[in-house]
DNA sequence: AATGAAGGCAACCGCAGAAGG
DNA sequence: GCCTTCTGCGGTTGCCTTCAT
């Protein structure tokens, strides 16, 4: 236990590496190995305490170093990780041949997380942030949008709406706009992460565009598709780039890292699409963009869930619409 | 061309568990 | 069982580069 002594020496250099003290490192390790690394420095000769110099060897100079830009099955490998795992980047890092648990850090804080935050997902729970600022520009956006569309099919309609009928029906219509709100969301949401490069606001427009032309989803959120019917043609959706899953068999197998049902090894670690009926797991956000790949048929609300990481259940369970992810949501069930 | 802001990344800091005496 | 040391990990910082004005 305790602090490493080590770092608390004075007269350690700090700071970059130089190209001199690198080559020192590497030839000392490729020569002897590590050991200790406490002695290395004194034995490598070099003014750095061991553990920058563990830190410089296992972030930089590892031979099996893989640098560069991340993949898409990289950075979908570590979207699913991190919504199991959470910041266990060692873990994460462990699946991610070649990459470093501070590289796999660094991509989240810098990227992923943004993105996530961008499209209204809590980037620690992996879910749609409930909270109501959060979602807010989007909310308005959308609900700017549908009233646009409606006026424009309806006028009658809608100035009816902005004449007022009652106090009572202005709320009804608009829990009922806020419900279908959700579904947009949520389908805009799959449509955004299934192609990161930039197109999610003409994706909105588009999902917002067939779920205006298909009606609302069911203020129940129940999983009748009939309820949520909104057609949605290749052209209207587009298609997702998104690799398969990448964390599926080899690493299961490789790695004991399972992913539900399907696998069913002892050292099974963690259920995680088992989410829906009591497995209280989340749903990792590649759900929704296999949802928005697969299932789209119907609309961002009934979807079904087809994980392509083996797990039966997953592929049994329907994805709910949000307030069945959080049926005991007071913001959600004041709408309800 | 100059300057400030933002993004990206390498490295450091401090905590905690494991191991050994 | 306790203490010390070593190692690993996650969070944070600060520098460098790129971009926008």
């Amino acid at each position: 236990m305790g602090r490493s002594p080590c770092c608390d020496e004075s007269g350690l250099k700090k700071g970059p590496w130089t190209q001199e003290e690198d080559e020192k490192l590497l030839q000392y390790i490729q020569k002897n190995g590590h050991g200790s690394w406490r002695t290395l420095p004194r034995l490598a000769g070099l003014n750095r305490c061991g553990k920058s110099c563990r830190l410089r060897w296992t972030n930089y100079l590892r031979p099996d170093i893989k640098r560069g830009k991340f993949s898409q099955e990289e950075e979908q490998t570590i979207l699913h990780l991190h919504s199991v795992l959470g910041n266990k980047w060692s873990a994460i890092a462990a699946h991610l041949p070649g990459r470093t648990d501070n590289e796999i850090k660094n991509f989240w804080n810098t990227h992923l997380k943004k993105r996530l935050i961008q499209m209204g997902f809590d980037p620690m729970t992996h879910r749609p942030r409930t909270d109501f600022f959060a979602a807010l520009p989007q909310l308005i956006a959308l609900a700017a949008l549908r009233d646009q569309l409606a006026a424009a099919a309806d006028p009658a309609a809608s100035a009816h709406l902005q004449a007022g009928a009652g106090a009572g029906v202005d709320v009804a219509i608009q829990a009922a706009k806020f419900q279908y709100l959700q579904c947009l969301l949520q389908s805009a949401a799959a449509t955004t992460i299934a192609s990161p490069a930039g197109t999610g606001a003409a994706h909105d427009a588009e999902a917002a565009a067939a779920a205006l032309g298909g009606g609302l989803c069911s203020p129940q959120g129940t999983h009748d598709s009939a309820d949520c019917q909104v057609p949605v043609s290749g052209s209207q959706l587009p298609s997702c780039t998104f690799p398969e899953a990448p964390v599926g068999s080899e690493e299961e197998g490789d790695q004991g890292l399972s992913y539900g049902g399907g696998g069913g090894g002892a050292d099974d670690v963690v259920d995680v699409f088992a989410w829906h009926g009591g497995g209280g797991s989340l749903p990792p956000l590649a759900d929704l963009s296999d949802a928005a790949n697969n299932n789209m048929s119907g609309d961002g609300c009934s979807a079904t869930a087809s994980s392509s990481f083996g797990g039966t259940a997953a592929t049994s369970s329907p994805l709910p619409c949000w307030p069945e992810f959080f049926p005991d949501d007071p913001f959600i069930t004041d709408f309800l």
